[in-house]
DNA sequence: CATGACCTTAAGCCTGCCTTAAGCCTGCCC
DNA sequence: GGGCAGGCTTAAGGCAGGCTTAAGGTCATG
């Protein structure tokens, strides 16, 4: 997933992206309130995790302006600021987590996770597909009860098929979610991955849709 | 919104239901696991404020087994052990959030406010006509409750005629729909992928008007 | 520093959808 | 009814898109 990181702190923005893009997600960084405008302008992003004190203005004013503008991307609120009252503001203010600094990095990732599974609209935390249970907390998986180890590519791809069981995810959609601005890919990566995970899963689990995309194989597929 | 407190400590518990009460919320109080359980049976919740620790089990089980059940009511985690690893548990056993004892009363209030407002699912545009039910999404179609499948370019095709129902669409129309404008046809490829369509629909579905183009057959065609 | 896991790139092969083309059919006008 | 233009049907071949495999490159780890 897609995660804008808005902190100008550079060591912790540094920090923030590592350890995000250990957890399988896939972190954008900015430090100002203005990138932050133009990056939610030109990208999909799954959820923000944003700082208070930015150069060129209040986090908090950032995020009420967005949420005004009718954006509703789930935000996860950072601040060196860690009273309760301002906690509540943050809140209030349209934040749908608040983290006080000095935070713990795995916090973070489980924090993102909650507020993600949230957004795609399940409670559960793992997802559930004809016989596939995917555990992102530790991005590993089972297969009718056989636990399968998947990378952070293939597990990348897999979460995203599994958010819309059934759904064509065309191969922009994969790159989108797999991939920041900072990396690219010009070739066929995501083919091969998708073969991996066919050799994993059995090769009818994922089904091409040529011309068109991936998708999740529909409960009675041939 | 009514909200089920489950928390074994009278003094605590007691303060919440005021709390939420005056903060507009509908609290309603139990004390153990079982009874959190035939609470949620019978009634319709909006969201939950769980303690980790109750008299007959642990409340993290109760939320993990409830989200296997389905269950999946916006969840506010509470407890006394307020370690990192601690909040990651939870969050990762189908918490939404995480609160730490000592709490604010405010904060709890706000925490819930947050929650609540991601409580809403979304809806995927379908096309429907006559008894076929088009999906964008997954390319796929249903007639009369039959699944069909369909190749690329019937699919577009046939969302253009669905798009605007009984409506004459030329074949200079449907090419520029199907093609790029460098991309060309010099043949009757549209032609034969109606043919195809007419042999997955039903040969009275797409309809000919002689010289002009195609389109849906009207409610009761012969 | 060596090792191994993981990812990307590239090249060649394979598959199935799309186009093409040729012949037949149908409605329309005289 | 005859002729004709536009549309239908069928089958075959091409080609883009996808699959597979393998070679390097990068990064973390012992």
């Amino acid at each position: 997933m897609r995660v804008l990181i808005v902190e100008d702190d550079a060591t912790l923005g540094d920090g923030l992206s590592v350890g995000l893009r250990l957890a399988g997600f896939t972190p954008d960084l900015v430090t100002t309130c203005a990138d932050a405008r133009a990056a939610l302008d030109t990208d999909d992003f799954g959820a923000m995790v944003l700082d208070v004190m930015l150069p060129d203005g209040s986090g908090r004013d950032l995020l009420a302006s967005l949420r005004e503008q009718g954006v509703d991307l789930p935000v996860l609120m950072l601040s060196a600021l860690d009273q309760v009252r301002d906690r509540i503001t943050g809140l209030d203010a349209g934040a749908d987590d608040y983290l006080g600094k000095p935070f713990d990095l795995d916090e973070v990732t489980a924090r993102l996770r909650a507020l993600s599974r949230r957004s795609e609209g399940r409670a559960q935390p793992q997802s559930h597909w004809n016989g596939l249970t995917l555990d992102p907390s530790r991005m590993e998986g089972q297969l009718n009860g056989a636990p399968l180890r998947f990378s952070r590519r293939e597990f990348a791809i897999l979460s995203a098929l599994m958010d819309r069981p059934g759904a064509i995810l065309d191969r922009a959609a994969l790159e989108d979610r797999l991939y920041g601005w900072q990396e690219g890919v010009e070739s066929n990566a995501v083919e091969v991955h998708i073969h991996n995970l066919r050799a994993k899963l059995g090769t009818r689990f994922i089904q091409t849709v040529r011309g068109v995309g991936y998708r999740l194989a529909p409960e009675g597929a041939p």
